[in-house]
RNA sequence: GCCGAUGUAGCUCAGUGGUAGAGCACUUCCUUGGUAAGGAAGAGGUCGCGGGUUCAAUUCCCUUCAUCGGCUCCA
């Protein structure tokens, strides 16, 4: 009996049944079976070590491979139970999935407490325990004799994994010493992993759930050699690098001070000026597409948050209320309340419609203290907010409209790396979670679907992540450490305007609710800050950049001609920085690198005699002499955004 | 909010059961120097807050606050 085998070039070879992956990679050649990881046969990610029995397509998976990649870690996780098992007494296991980078095991460490001390002694033993080369042998097992090696053992994580499995599709994997119930699929042996890296130790809840017991989470990664690890390593700095808390408190963005409080940040006069800086882009660009500006107040009674339908839902994360003669105050959470009560205020035709109102809402938000996060996630938050109301012939156009004005931002920013998700609901939680409108629910998200369709738009859909009123685009970013990101929202609603008895008369003289659009394509101050540090590595475009140009005199002797320098600068609208210290050029130049500055201008007894200025680009170094005339010229271009 | 770690000068960090140190930053003085750190002196800290143990606590213990790594949450 043979098999066919389809590679991936389209090549068909025909083999022996109960021929392995890893047999094949040996004919095909000598060095190959040491790298294949696993098998992607018919699609599906096997062991390479299982025998194939039918004609099937055949991918072999190496480190190169995502599917390799993850099988490896999937592995590892393995490995590094059975390190700890071998240390510590009455450990019992949860799970432990690969994932992006790495993988993780949850484990309930009973009387042992680990600390990062121990983390040292565990990727010992796994390195000890890798040289081993162990397989990874596959077995299909009963759910009786699998719950009875659970009980057996006193798992109950395992045993509770166990119920929701079907008898006739469990197996245990063995490796060393360890069997653990898994679906596999697994590298063929623990010898491939070379180099180990176990990263931290977080709590985690069992099956994600906040009421059940917390387990000690051990995150790792592991390569196969040290040159990977040592790169790995490597990458995780320069990503620190850039981490926004890091280069906000270098560049002088925003801090925090106890006395003020968790999550509320201050913005030092270059934060303030970025900010500056974003708003007037945001107000240029929604006038020229018709939006009216507004402003509302920070504090609403009680009845309007029960009225918009937020407190229910979100009380929780508020501010508590302060009471004065009776009646309870809350500081906003979000915006559109007060919105909704401007459009109510007057009566309004079809033909005022669309109406967008526009505002940089501030905002406090109570997030849980463990969930802050620098600039991020914080409890205090200016939004690029709007809300436009519209009918629902409207809607595409408008909606169209917004997701327009977000690529253009991302053109400006050049942001590249995001990932547009559209957010639904969970018909499941209709009337807890979500409003409970089933068909409007349908009818909303195909709207918005058919929009990013006909606009071109790649996405995603994602259940349950709607608002409570309506289905959302949402961006999603990564931090400089990888944590995900929200930047921005574009969301419908089909529920607020009827809760708040908005109306409009329409052609036939008939009453109508519009339909609603929040927006806030700039996200808020906060966030978007962050992201841009982080973005950028701290490194502003000329026209974001708080200071532009840093004045260099070599000594206090050309002070004079460098003050009328500065003053022409600042005449022609550059943002300049005068260094008077009387320090070396060297020094003065250093200090302007590290905060950033995207050009210096060193000025000395040539530049004096000749009436020019020498020129050095931050991170690039001297770049010739100017008159003050050309290099406005030269920076023109740039300064434009 | 939960699990774990951390908290010493503005910043980065040493250190100790007998009330503290470095580098950078800051102030003053010297230096007037040509493309990433010139020199000297000085000033600056209730060792996060509160409590306990002790003759004595910054150090050991507890509480609390904040930050960090995760989890949960995220309008």
């Amino acid at each position: 009996m043979s098999v066919k085998i389809t590679f991936p070039d389209g090549a068909i070879k025909e083999f022996q049944s109960g021929i392995t992956a890893l047999e094949i990679a040996g004919q095909l050649s000598n060095s190959l079976p040491k790298k294949v990881l696993a098998a992607e046969i018919n699609g599906e990610i096997q062991d390479a070590t299982r025998p194939i029995t039918g004609d099937a397509t055949l991918k072999l998976l190496t480190w190169n491979d995502n599917g390799g990649k993850s099988t490896f870690w999937h592995s590892s996780a393995h490995l590094m139970a059975e390190a700890i098992e071998s240390l510590y007494k009455g450990i019992k296991f949860g799970i432990g999935p690969p994932i992006e980078n790495g993988f993780y095991y949850d484990i309930d460490t009973g009387h042992n407490t680990l600390t990062i001390n121990d983390l040292e002694k565990i990727e010992k033993k796994m390195l000890e325990l890798a040289n081993q080369k162990s397989e990874f042998k596959r077995k299909a097992i009963s759910k009786g004799d699998a719950i009875a090696y659970f009980t057996e053992k006193g798992d109950e994580y395992k045993l509770e994994l166990l119920e929701g499995l079907e008898d006739g599709h469990i197996t245990f994997y063995e490796q060393g010493g360890f069997t653990d119930l898994c679906r596999g699929p697994h590298i063929p042996n623990t010898g491939h992993i070379k180099a180990i890296k176990l990263m931290k130790l977080a709590g985690a809840y069992w099956r994600g759930d906040e009421k059940r017991k917390q387990l000690t989470r051990i995150y790792g990664v592991t390569f196969p050699n040290q040159q990977e690890l040592d790169d790995y390593l490597k990458m995780l700095e320069e990503a620190e690098k850039r981490d926004h808390r890091k280069l906000g408190q270098q560049l002088e963005i925003y801090t925090f001070d106890e006395e003020v409080g968790p999550g509320l940040p201050l913005w030092l006069p270059n934060g303030g000026f970025l900010i500056e800086k974003i708003e007037e882009l945001a107000k240029q660009t929604e006038d020229e597409v018709g939006y009216s500006r507004v402003r509302t107040p920070h504090i609403a009674k009680e009845a309007l948050y029960i009225r918009s339908g937020h407190l229910p839902y979100y009380k929780e994360s508020m501010f508590p209320p302060m009471e004065l003669d009776n009646v309870k105050y809350y500081l906003k959470a979000m915006n559109c309340p007060h919105h909704h009560k401007i459009f109510g205020a007057m009566p309004k035709s079809y033909k005022d419609l669309p109406i967008r109102l526009a505002e940089y809402g501030t905002c406090y938000r109570y997030e849980d203290s463990g969930s802050l996060f620098g600039l991020m996630r914080v409890r205090s938050l200016q939004m690029n907010d709007a809300h436009i109301y519209c009918t629902k012939e409207q809607f595409e156009s408008e909606f169209r409209a917004v997701n327009a004005m977000y690529l253009k931002y991302f053109k400006i920013f050049g942001i590249e790396k995001y990932k547009m998700r559209l957010s639904k609901h969970d018909p499941s939680k209709l009337g807890q979670k979500y409003i409970n409108e089933p068909e409007l629910w349908i009818e909303t998200e195909e709207m918005v679907r058919n929009v990013l369709i006909n606009s071109g738009i790649p996405f995603e859909e994602v259940q349950d992540e709607a608002a409570f009123y309506g289905p959302k685009i949402d961006i999603q970013i990564y931090s400089a450490i990888g944590r995900e990101f929200t930047l921005a929202t574009n969301q419908v609603d089909f529920a607020q305007g009827k809760r708040f008895n908005l109306k409009y008369i329409n052609k036939d003289n008939q009453e109508e609710f519009p339909i609603i659009i929040h927006r806030a394509p700039l996200s808020t101050h906060e966030r978007f800050i962050g992201f841009l540090l982080e973005h950028y590595a701290g490194n502003f475009p000329l026209w974001l950049a708080p200071k532009q140009i840093a004045i260099l005199p070599i000594s206090d002797k050309f002070m004079t001609y460098a003050e009328g320098v500065a003053s022409k600068l600042k005449e022609k609208g550059f943002r300049v920085k005068m260094d008077e210290r009387a320090e070396k050029i060297g020094k003065k130049i250093r200090d302007a690198e590290v905060m950033k500055i995207p050009y210096m201008t060193v000025i000395g007894e040539k530049e004096e005699l000749n009436g020019q200025i020498s020129v050095r680009k931050h991170g690039k170094g001297d770049i010739g002499s100017f008159s003050i005339e050309d290099f406005a010229v030269l920076l023109q271009e740039e300064n434009k955004r």
